[in-house]
DNA sequence: ATAGTACATCGACGATAAACGATATAATCC
DNA sequence: GGATTATATCGTTTATCGTCGATGTACTAT
């Protein structure tokens, strides 16, 4: 089921789409929040795809941690982990990136929108009197 | 004052460099890994700068919890205080986002590139014997 | 000088994360 | 069947995170 962009601000395509949450923001950032597991991504992106035990040998933590660092990547959607047993052939998705990344284009986007106007200091109306 | 930035377009086919380190990478990552980070950026966005106390309100946890995700993200570089006592006038900073959109760029750059190659699984020869 | 405002810091606590070794599972090879 | 390989899971320990109330600091206004 579509949904029809009947988005009270409708037609703005400067404004990216803004309806990722906070919380699926943050979920995504924390997933890349650890050292390993931007090796492990890097790795995958190297070589595009690559199973555990070479990951192991490469980043040379414990198996089971390497294991545990792959099962976050994987609950993120960052990666996709194709079984082929006993191996498992991780590579990278990068579907779960574009809500991540449209929420730091705001950031960039909104510096450009910034640098011609005044950039005073917004105080609630509470707070100055 | 027109500061010479650079468009946040037109970085398609150039070559990214990629010496960021993974330490660097994880800790923005880390910064954004918090709802009421998103939430307080997303604020900073929206009114281009604000004051502490008007986040405490909007954002609904206490002052001290605020403060420390102020800090956290000040501390990442992703905000910036300006002291103008007793307040402080919060806003974002997107220079040290830049590295970070970096390497997501990788991600999707790789996606692109690997959609018209098959995408075999990589073994090392140790693993294959 | 006193009171109020805005923010930072401290200390405490529960929750979560990170790391490891040991063990389990599931396929393959002999 | 028994050994090997690749991965997942369990249990434990240690470290970090998130939150709060209480308190400290620094400026402003009366």
């Amino acid at each position: 089921m579509q949904n029809s962009t009947i988005t009270p601000q409708s037609t703005k395509e400067q404004h990216i789409d803004d309806n990722t949450t906070n919380e699926d923001i943050a979920l995504i950032a924390k997933a890349l929040s650890h050292p390993a597991r931007i090796q492990i991504i890097r790795l995958l992106l190297s070589k595009k795809t690559c199973i555990g035990s070479d990951i192991v040998d490469e980043v040379g933590l414990a198996q089971s941690t390497i294991s545990e660092h792959l099962r976050i990547l994987k609950a993120s959607g960052i990666i996709i982990g194709e079984i082929t047993r006993p191996r498992v052939c991780y590579s990278v998705n990068p579907v779960r990136i574009r809500p991540f990344m449209d929420f730091l284009d705001l950031i960039l986007n909104k510096d450009a929108e910034t640098s011609n106007t005044t950039s005073t200091c917004w105080v609630s109306p509470k707070a100055k009197q």
